[in-house]
DNA sequence: AAAAATAAGTGTTTTTTATACACTTATTAA
DNA sequence: TTAATAAGTGTATAAAAAACACTTATTTTT
């Protein structure tokens, strides 16, 4: 008796997609890139960056080439999140999509390339209507950033190399949609060790300026505990 | 500029399964259920319990026939795990699989339905060696459900209607592959209000006698604060 | 040159949560 | 009756989280 029915395999119309939600922050909030939709079904609303999964291609690879097509970003950090199966979410046919969520440093990423698509930085508060069940991936893909970025240095990923200590609370409370005590954020900040402060200061935010700090990812390798 | 690309569309031969991750408890062990593969490729070895997803059949619908089929239980509390993607992941194509765990209750499954599939029961410590990437699905799983186990009342999926302190206990480090504190543990359970005490005792593991306690559904979504 | 304005930076106390730890009780079998 | 067994119970300590307000460095304004 065999598990896997040979039957299936020859009819299966399925297809496979993967849709990236791609994080930035400016401006203090958490925003994310939308492409406007050209054509039918669903015309002129937004959608999320996506592409079918190529013959013999690996799912993460599919998610990095689709990235790189619409934001002209390689070596970004993605994490998958889910799949969405439900046999009519795509009014076009079967489709089955797996989303991968990805965060890129606005100020790093090709603009030019990018308009090309139709696309476009939302604010994750100000979202426009979204095809399909782009929403509930959004949803989804928003519900674990905020759950993974207490427990794993993965915030740094949308600030540049330097950034200060300012900056991060701002992008944390941008993440998390709470304030958070600046005493109480920066002990637990500067008991990571591989959080290095540089002699360097920002001096274009205020009159003091503030310290440019770094995250060392090889110290970071030996003393794993991450909390924020 | 159309993002899903047409061209994919039509060439894709991309098959789509689901792998479903069957956790039982015996013994005080947390087990496996597999199935033994009887034909090539890697025959011999065993298997998660799988199958293609039909045409126009939901994912979740899928993942629960797949179970059905090989357990005959219904109803059974699912959660999808991750997709794995890996091109040649499977060496009779690409087939992209979807994972899902399940808790089923031993004594309520038809033990007649699973023999016809030459399925069998492993303790998690004891697996035979696994076909494809079976083994990694297996060991994200077992790192979701210890994750989740402890924030989400889902154990109880593993237990009778009624069950001891003791047994919940003993689940728990089954599951967590350590030993608890009894009185640390039953404070804490103790101020879940959703778990009630009835009026009986189980008189078969002890000659005290341990209370039977029960998890009330309604009461836990008033007051969904779960901790272990 | 002094004062005002601005954001950066700094410690302590209180509360909550987690951990460590040992004896009593109910019942049955010897 | 008493010996054996697993169930059941409370307190003290340690660690982590949360609450809270002033000082400092620098620039701009007067």
């Amino acid at each position: 008796m065999t598990v896997y029915n040979k039957e299936y395999r020859e009819l299966q119309q399925i297809k496979l997609a993967v849709d990236c939600i791609i994080f930035g922050f400016n401006d203090n909030k958490l925003e994310l890139l939308l492409i406007h939709r050209g054509f039918e079904p669903e015309k002129g609303k937004w959608s999320l960056i996506g592409g079918f999964v190529g013959e013999n291609e690996d799912l993460d690879k599919a998610a990095n080439r689709v990235l790189y097509k619409l934001s002209g970003l390689e070596d970004i950090y993605m994490e998958q999140v889910k799949a969405f199966g439900k046999a009519d979410r795509d009014s076009s046919g079967h489709v089955v999509s797996i989303t991968y969520s990805a965060m890129i440093l606005k100020s790093e990423y090709n603009e030019d390339q990018v308009s090309n698509y139709n696309a476009k930085w939302f604010p994750i508060e100000e979202l426009p209507e979204l095809v399909f069940d782009h929403r509930d991936m959004v949803e989804s893909a928003i519900r674990r950033l905020r759950r993974r970025v207490r427990n794993f240095p993965i915030a740094f990923n949308l600030l540049p190399a330097k950034f200060t200590l300012p900056q991060l609370q701002m992008l944390y409370e941008g993440i998390l949609n709470e304030s958070i005590d600046k005493r109480n954020f920066r002990r637990k900040v500067l008991q990571m060790k591989y959080l290095v402060r540089l002699e360097e200061k920002d001096m274009s935010e205020s009159r003091k300026g503030a310290y440019f700090y770094r995250f060392d990812e090889a110290l970071y390798k030996v003393e794993k505990n991450f909390n924020l």
